[in-house]
RNA sequence: GCCCAGGUAGUGUAGUGGCCUAUCAUGUCGGCCUGUCACGCCGACGACUCGGAUUCGAAUUCCGACCUGGGCGCCA
């Protein structure tokens, strides 16, 4: 037996199946299992021996082994070379230290030695007393008591435990087969009724679509399955069965409408079409992190509770907040840019908006997601081009990453936008909706959702409208100093909506405060917000981005409500 | 907030005054079936949002409430 050789695999050192058909457990397996992972494979420990543990009878394995004695395995955690099995056993106080005991205390602790590819395994009770079971090497290599991803069974193991929903049943007779999904894919479990054992047949029986089971035993290579390979069931567990009739119907063998399906969310996510959208988020939010810290940006967090509204306009939701009138924030605008004048330069936050608007359309929500950066010593101009290449570098990360997810929801055409964005001046925008469309649009209006439409077409992928008329944009947009009807503002726009907008700000507190009066505003309820301005404040632009839109609009869903897992709109409260 | 369209088994639908004891599919239950892959076949189960009105008779027409979808306004 070779030493387990390391793979990198998704951002993660992990062994290959045929060491330790182990990894992505969720709850406690899983988080020892990636943390001994983890600890074990940072550069440093390269070589060492990773432990696999799946936190029940098992306790702890060492994955491969090392050829000689004198082959000396770093201890994951010590740090320290280990020569033997009873040596590491010595370590195992500290050892066990270095684990928080959320980790620990529901494990039962293993200790292990081996020779010649077995594994002697010493293991805990929750009495403390230590008992020693000898895993044949074989056992070991095919992960026993291991649940293993669906997708990593192939037609070459010999034997798998998976853990999944029961996604669909047909009982031909002496023969059933069921389909067992996880997160990872689906396969075929083949029952030959005459020839299991009388609790698996028993348990075949008993199980409704969308339970939970745990299914072992031999995996036979078959061309007529899918995958190329089916699961013979040796044991067959229901772990969690689901009443009938399901709210919908999980295999979409019959579609459902939008509301049964977010009434019962949690049932429509296990769809791998929805779960799809919502793994591509994910992506997509890990990447705007990693984009903006590495370009230096401080990650904020800043109040949804506040006292007044920051731009006027939008409706707020009011709050009883103890004995005060209080609002849920409609933005992080003015907090962002207080933080300009803590001398930050550059910071961004992802975080809930609230908007208390009875719109009820396909692209509004009254609970959204919204990605807001702002940066000092910037402008309008600056801060287009950094919000084009993120935009540019989410699309090219989708496209990189996420194909499985694509190809679930069988987007075939996805296509990443080049940079430069078109910029569109304000009054150019309104040409093109006045020659485009019947509506009487004059300059000085707001882009309505006819005009929008119509330049969209016009524009035909990712715009920008610049220069904009000051009087319709918020106090604090920067005006042009050489004509200040317009404004250093810009809203990016995609063909449907628009995604984003943004300015260069007013940072002198008198321009400022001339601004908020002149929108008819009373500067007095905004003194906590010009505080920082009177104080030294550093020219500063920065934009708000729709996280839902962006979903929306990059994955061609028809209803933002499909980008939101649990969407707060004009009647839904719940879930 | 305004306008339009809707509300029929768990789910998705057909039915626009009497042929409705309400269609079909899926599902669930029972029966048959050893290579299915939307398995197939046979049988059963299961619904007209609520309240009022018109009518001999209402799922169907009218009024109201509640809920839903779409559009507009406003907004990101």
């Amino acid at each position: 037996m070779e030493p387990v050789s390391l793979v990198p695999h998704e951002g993660r050192w992990r062994c290959p199946l045929q060491h330790a058909q182990a990894d992505y457990h969720d709850g406690y397996r899983g988080r020892i299992f990636r943390d001994l992972l983890s600890r074990s494979l940072s550069p440093l420990h390269r070589d060492s021996c990773p432990l696999v543990g799946d936190g029940g009878d098992a306790g702890l394995v060492p994955v491969g082994h090392p050829r000689r004695e004198e082959d000396c395995t770093r201890h994951p955690v010590l740090d320290r070379k280990v020569r033997s099995g009873r040596d590491l056993r010595s370590r195992l106080k500290s050892w066990r230290g270095a684990f928080s005991p959320r980790h620990c205390s529901p494990m039962k602790m293993a200790d292990a030695t081996f020779m010649n590819g077995d594994a002697c395994v010493l293991e805990r009770d929750s009495c403390g007393f230590f008992g020693k079971t000898h895993y044949p090497r074989a056992t070991i290599r095919t992960g026993f008591h291991m649940r293993i991803p669906i997708k990593e069974v192939t037609p070459g193991c010999e034997r798998a435990e998976v853990c999944g929903f029961v996604h669909e049943v047909r009982d031909l007779g002496g023969l059933v087969f069921l389909l067992v999904r996880d997160r990872t894919g689906i396969i075929q479990v083949t029952v030959p009724k005459k020839k299991v054992a009388e609790d698996v047949l028993c348990a075949v029986r008993d199980v409704s679509r969308e339970s939970i089971v745990r299914v072992s035993g031999t995996v036979k290579a078959i061309d007529k399955a899918p995958g190329g390979r089916e699961l013979v069931p040796e044991s067959f567990e229901i772990i969690s069965r689901a009443e009938s009739p399901l709210p919908l119907d999980v295999a979409e063998k019959v579609p459902a409408e939008l509301d049964t399906r977010l009434d019962s969310r949690f049932l429509d996510a296990r769809r791998p079409r929805v779960a799809a959208v919502f793994h591509i988020r994910s992506v997509l939010a890990r990447t705007i992190h990693e984009y903006l810290f590495s370009a230096g940006f401080v990650n904020i967090t800043t109040p949804k509770i506040v006292a007044a509204a920051t731009e006027g306009g939008t409706e707020l939701f009011p709050i009883a907040y103890f004995e005060k009138e209080a609002f849920l924030n409609q933005s992080p605008q003015l907090y962002k840019q207080m933080m300009m004048g803590a001398g930050f330069e550059k910071v961004f936050e992802i975080g809930p908006i609230f908007r208390a608007e009875e719109h009820n359309t396909t692209k509004h929500l009254n609970e959204a997601t919204s990605v807001d950066v702002e940066v000092s010593y910037a402008d309008h101009h600056h801060v287009m081009a950094l919000l084009e290449d993120l935009l540019v570098t989410l699309y090219r990360r989708v496209d990189e990453e996420c194909r499985p997810f694509l190809d679930a929801m069988e987007i075939k055409d996805f296509s990443v936008p080049s940079c430069p964005f078109p910029r569109l001046p304000y009054d150019e925008a309104i040409a093109i909706a006045q020659k485009k469309t019947d509506e009487q649009v004059t300059y000085g209006d707001d882009i309505g959702t006819a005009a929008e439409k119509a330049i969209g077409e016009e524009m035909g992928g990712h715009y920008f409208i610049v220069d904009w008329p000051t009087a319709i944009k918020p106090y604090y947009a920067m005006p042009y100093e050489d004509d200040p009807s317009i404004c250093k503002a810009f809203d990016l726009m995609h063909p449907r909506m628009e995604l984003s907008s943004g300015a260069q700000r007013v940072h002198q507190y008198d321009l400022l405060v001339r601004q908020i009066q002149s929108k008819g505003l009373n500067p007095d309820n905004f003194s906590f917000y010009l505080l920082p301005f009177r104080y030294g404040m550093p020219p500063h632009a920065g934009w708000g981005l729709g996280m839902e839109r962006l979903v929306m609009t990059m994955l061609g869903l028809s209803n933002i409500r499909e980008a939101v897992l649990f969407p707060r709109d004009r009647h839904r409260l719940v879930p």
